[in-house]
DNA sequence: CAGCCTGCCTAATACCTTTAGGTAGATGCT
DNA sequence: AGCATCTACCTAAAGGTATTAGGCAGGCTG
């Protein structure tokens, strides 16, 4: 008697869990809070989810798809700076709506799960980003790992708060920031010749 | 009888925790599993930490201090480019050894922590590095937030393998990642003039 | 319309967190 | 020394999450 189905499988899940996600944090994204949220027993959401490592997992690789089309929908006919900086506001603008899943795409995942993610569309991207600037192939990756870990790394910290309570508002670094990256891709500097034994990393 | 007393105390559990982030991973740093290391009662901890939170902050503290303290050391009697290299790398080299401690370094601070904590100290050896360039106030601000946030998000990349198994070097790129920054700081794009609406974040 | 299959449930185990209330050995006071 | 106290760890208990095994009912199939 009242056997109301609530029609659960692995998709609905895993949106249900990046809601959840950005209302209480991705870390405290629990399989019971999850099963509360749906009326549910616990144990129902097992046949769904092989763990509550596979539900993070899940969340992941959906916030990673979701961004990755916000970035290509961003990047469909800019280039230059112009496609820079949508791509970097992509990013941002993400990081700030929903906290949680951009935390669940930060989530470190499986050779294997990493493989079947959006995480090589991000990287395309970017890449793409490039075309609108003057590099050449090594130059070029380094280049795309420069932006990701700057499009990152800031969006992180700003998401920590680091930058909340300072002096100039953050959004005038953000700017700043991509004026920055714009004019040193337009000025690459060239590789130094092959000069062993440089930059080191001790140990 | 066999009365042995381990002598526990709030800095030295928060120092085994930070060895046991370091094999086991900061998320799964438990005060049980502390408690098993110390061949003591779980509930003999809680009168060293106020909570699970509690001793995670403290070894988010103490990683931060570490970190800090090994900064200053790379940066005495250095400036300029080598300044900035030698504290990028304390950064990295950090957390390629400590991956749990660097993670722990990452904690969400509540307002008060932070204020006690070793943050102000990192930001202000990037400011420091700013000395060898040439940047005046708002400017080197930015400066500063944008070589936290390279530091922190190339680390943070490398360390969930974004850069394991594809084509350039990690080490390489990040060489050239330096040079690239050493270039941009010497060569810092001016603000452009006061024009309003500009890079705009929506919502 | 009988049977099967799917989808959710009950039950049980195990671990982690946190609080309350001891207890024994060490410390200190006279 | 003798006694009180205090400290540092312990026992006990309650509550939450994760995970697995097995059950049952209602809708789909033939």
């Amino acid at each position: 008697m009242t056997a109301r189905r609530p029609g659960l499988t692995t998709r609905r899940l895993a949106q249900a869990g990046a809601e959840l996600a950005d209302e209480v944090g991705f870390e405290n994204v629990t399989v019971s809070a999850l099963a509360r949220r749906f009326e549910v027993k616990v144990a129902s959401l097992y046949s769904h989810v092989k763990s509550s490592q596979d539900l993070k997992t899940e969340i992941a690789l959906l916030a990673l798809e979701e961004l990755a089309d916000r970035g290509a929908a961003a990047l469909a006919g800019r280039a230059g700076k112009d496609a820079l900086t949508a791509l970097a506001n992509v990013y941002r603008d993400f990081a700030r709506e929903h906290p949680g899943r951009y935390a669940a795409a930060q989530l470190r995942l499986s050779p294997e799960a990493a493989a079947a993610s959006a995480g090589g569309r991000h990287a395309q991207m970017t890449r793409a980003i490039l075309r609108g600037y003057d590099l050449t192939e090594p130059e070029q990756t380094h280049a795309v790992r420069l932006l990701g870990s700057v499009f990152h790394g800031y969006v992180s910290l700003e998401l920590s708060g680091g930058f909340s309570h300072s002096a100039p508002d953050s959004q005038v670094t953000w700017t700043r920031i991509l004026d920055a990256l714009d004019a040193l891709l337009r000025n690459w500097p060239a590789p130094a010749e092959p000069d062993h034994a440089n930059t080191s990393t001790n140990r």
